[in-house]
DNA sequence: CTATGTAAACAAC
DNA sequence: GTTGTTTACATAG
């Protein structure tokens, strides 16, 4: 699998208990080799034609669904589902179908999904499976063809059997091997650091009759360390909670109890870490409560993006599936996944240092990715088509890969997705085959989409994804300058202030409810005109002279991947804007500060906030003006203030990276790139559906994001509404490997798998009606 | 050089 | 001992 980064996220899963039992199941059925042996591929046999199998066919399928034969895949066929089926039983149906096949049956099935809405189906489709590696990669394989950024997307979200459970993954750490229970492991296994953890794990794992592979490789991800950095830690901590507020104490547990490596395997200086990071990023203010007693960390509303581990995995809401959190939560899950597949694979390393969060957070909204999707189907060089549009090397950046934390994948229990995302940090995660490189491009240009956002390093957020724009976009930043006043040549850059070291003054400042105490040195107060949430913040800042944080203070938004293009299509970005719109969600906010982590954000935060008009976020520099390069340039002042606010949510970015330049400009603007049109239809399909799905719910829901912001994207959204239908978002395809159903293979993505399944010049839609 | 991680010294509770 | 702040140093990119 390694090789293939990219790929769309096919699932593989291997069906413990299916009724059938057919039991093999098989553990040992991996495919061990995926590639070489499993299935019959098709990744790439796209000559050999479908061989009929057919035949098998008549199942008890419940009604509505369409069995017909992979054009190109053989021993193949496509199984169009209409979204309220139900997975499972539609599953078993297959399974048996398959049995009754025999070898020479089927050995896989498409399951597509013609619906947009398509509801969860149970989930017991999903609980049965269990990825194993061999799956995996093999899954990923086939996905591997088409291009990440097609497949990796191309869900909805909507699968219907994840739970929350899965989304809810954590990094590894919850999942149990069925694949399904989460099992809290903190909750077994207390703090103690200095246990062994990997006893613990084992002790759970064994609990679990799970493949052993799995358990093992489970096992293994767990201990290893979180690929995000503390701050990105501290961050999904704090956004965890409701008041976005929490005490040191607290974060270190909720860091021990989502990544098991601290609790079992980290030396205790960890804490010492987190305590540094906390005090040295200006992102991270301290308030205390009323009484004065209790001393929480807050994150600056300027610089808070609002990044949870679970906006990576779970539903923000942890609700329905059907709600649009949740799908978005799934689509994120996939979205990591897909960027690393492998990631929680024992054998990936993580690299000493944690990368920089920007890599990792990745979030990939659909309605970009679906584009994308379809794009390929196009049959778009990702690489060519937004070459288009924008430069070539440009639409590389945008590849950038995002990472997403690795486990995820593991963690989505049920399915394991395979996506490939560009990332640039890791390189180890994937292949790209495309265009992955790096940063570096992103750096200096950002891409104009929105969705992507640039990706300093800087940024490197936890979760976020940094998605390079397009070159116009992106600014860089400039250091530490980047005060305020740089930032936020509009906003008066308030004042700094110095305080005293006493709390009480510092309060004053703070903006929040509660009042912050600052000790630093200096305040600075910015006021957020557009947003309330700025408001006028003090933070504290620090003095420059050592502090590393000033170093960083320059600009948080540096980073900020503005959508913007300004150049482009102003309508272009808000249309971005508006189809990211699922990534407001949470990270609206965040976006905007796009850097929270690392770039300037973080530590500018605070003091960047300031200086940020409000401009949602960030900080960034709102003004288009780019006032030197400074990073913020990117953001486009109108543009990035709204965006801001919609959020750039690194999320979105990844997908941008993924898509081809094209899509994102489609994204941008289906409107205004001609390129896409012929895709559009089924993009905009998808996205439709996406939006639907995704936006409507993530947009309100994300607390976040400022309503302004998100009223950008809305509209649009709506304006979307395309027939869900078609969108096919979903596919899954079981393998049913002849005898053993146990594996199944779940393919959600649409475009890169279109293109590894049906190969390049192909489309779903040209065999299945229904999906036009 | 920057970002990040780590260790440690200190101070205030 | 905990919490915070700072410094210093190391490392990766």
């Amino acid at each position: 699998m390694r090789t293939s980064p990219r790929r769309p996220l096919i699932l593989k899963r291997r069906k413990l208990s299916l009724q059938d039992g057919s039991a093999s199941n098989s553990p040992a059925r991996d495919e061990p080799d995926g590639e070489s042996k499993g299935v019959p591929k098709q990744e790439h046999s796209r000559e050999d034609k479908p061989r009929d199998r057919v035949e098998c066919g008549a199942q008890k399928f419940p009604a509505g669904i369409k069995i017909i034969n992979h054009p190109t895949m053989p021993n193949t066929q496509v199984v169009i589902i209409p979204p309220d089926a139900d997975i499972q039983s539609i599953i078993d149906a297959l399974t048996a179908k398959g049995r009754e096949c025999g070898s020479n049956g089927p050995n896989k099935f498409i399951l597509i999904s013609s619906g947009g809405s398509s509801r969860p189906t149970g989930s017991a489709a999903t609980q049965q499976t269990l990825q194993s590696k061999d799956e995996i990669s093999t899954a990923t394989k086939r996905a591997r063809a088409a291009d990440s950024p097609s497949g990796a997307l191309a869900r909805d979200g909507k699968l219907g059997g994840l739970d929350n459970s899965l989304t809810n993954i954590q990094w590894l750490g919850k999942m149990s091997s069925d694949g399904l229970g989460p099992c809290t492991v903190k909750q077994e296994m207390e703090k103690e650091n200095q246990t062994p953890m990997q006893e613990r794990i084992k002790t759970e794992e064994d609990s679990i009759p799970a493949t052993a592979t799995f358990s093992s490789l489970w096992q293994d991800s767990m201990l290893e360390r979180p690929p995000y950095s503390y701050m990105a830690m501290i961050q999904f901590a704090i956004n965890s909670t409701e008041k976005k507020r929490m005490t040191l104490k607290d974060i270190y547990t909720w860091i021990e109890d989502h990544f098991p490596y601290f609790r079992y395997v980290a030396k205790p200086g960890w804490k010492n870490s987190i305590r540094h990071n906390l005090s040295l990023h200006d992102m991270f203010v301290r308030e205390m409560s009323a009484n004065g007693k209790i001393s929480f960390w807050t994150i600056h509303p300027d610089a808070n993006r609002y990044l949870t581990l679970d906006q990576v995995f779970k539903p923000l809401d942890a609700g329905s599936p059907t709600s649009p959190e949740y799908s978005e939560s799934v689509r994120l899950s996939l979205c990591r996944t897909l960027a690393d597949p492998f990631s929680f694979l024992p054998g990936r390393k993580m690299k000493p240092l944690l990368p920089r969060v920007s890599s990792y957070l990745v979030p990939i909204q659909f309605p970009v990715s679906q584009p994308l999707i379809l794009q390929s189907s196009l049959k778009m060089p990702q690489p060519m088509a937004q070459g288009a549009s924008l430069n070539g090397s440009e639409v590389i950046r945008s590849s950038k890969r995002v990472r997403i934390a690795p486990k995820v994948s593991v963690s989505t229990p049920a399915y394991s997705l395979c996506y490939v995302l560009p990332s640039t940090e890791e390189p180890s995660s994937f292949l790209p085959t495309g265009p992955v490189k790096e940063k570096s491009h992103c750096d200096e240009r950002p891409p104009p989409f929105a969705p992507s956002q640039s990706v300093k390093e800087n940024n490197s957020q936890p979760g976020e994804a940094l998605a390079c724009f397009p070159a116009a976009l992106c600014i860089k930043e400039e250091k530490e300058d980047s005060y305020p006043d740089k930032w936020l040549p509009s906003f008066p850059p308030v004042l700094s202030i110095k305080e005293e070291p006493v709390q009480s003054d510092e309060e004053t400042g703070l903006l929040l409810p509660v009042p912050c105490v600052k000790r630093e040195k200096h305040f600075t107060m910015l006021k957020s005109p557009p947003r309330g949430v700025s408001d006028t913040v003090i933070i504290k800042r620090r003095k420059m002279g050592r502090s590393r944080r000033k170093q960083h203070l320059v600009l948080p938004c540096s980073e900020e991947p503005v959508l913007v293009l300004p150049e482009s299509c102003g309508s272009d970005s808000f249309r971005l804007v508006s189809d990211l719109p699922s990534l407001q969600e949470t990270q609206s906010l965040e976006l905007s500060c796009s850097q929270e982590e690392g770039g300037p954000f973080k530590t500018p935060v605070k003091e960047m906030f300031c200086k940020l008009p409000v401009s949602s976020t960030p900080s960034k520099v709102p003004t288009a003006t780019p006032s030197m390069g400074s990073p913020d340039s990117w953001r486009l002042a109108p543009i990035a203030k709204e965006s801001s606010e919609l959020d750039f949510s690194p999320v979105r970015t990844p997908q941008v990276p993924f898509t081809s330049l094209q899509e994102n400009l489609d994204l941008l603007g289906f409107n205004s790139t001609p390129l896409k049109n012929s895709l559009f239809d089924s993009p905009r399909q998808l996205l439709q559906t996406e939006s639907n799905d995704m936006v409507s719910g993530p947009l309100t829901s994300s607390p976040a994001s400022n309503p302004e912001s998100t009223k950008q994207s809305s509209p649009e959204l709506p304006a979307s509404g395309l027939p869900e239908n078609q969108s096919l978002m979903e596919g899954l395809v079981l393998d049913t490997m002849n005898n053993s159903l146990s594996k199944i293979l779940l393919d959600i993505s649409f475009s890169g798998l279109e293109d590894d399944i049906l190969g390049p010049e192909m489309s779903w839609s040209q065999f299945i009606p229904e999906l036009r």
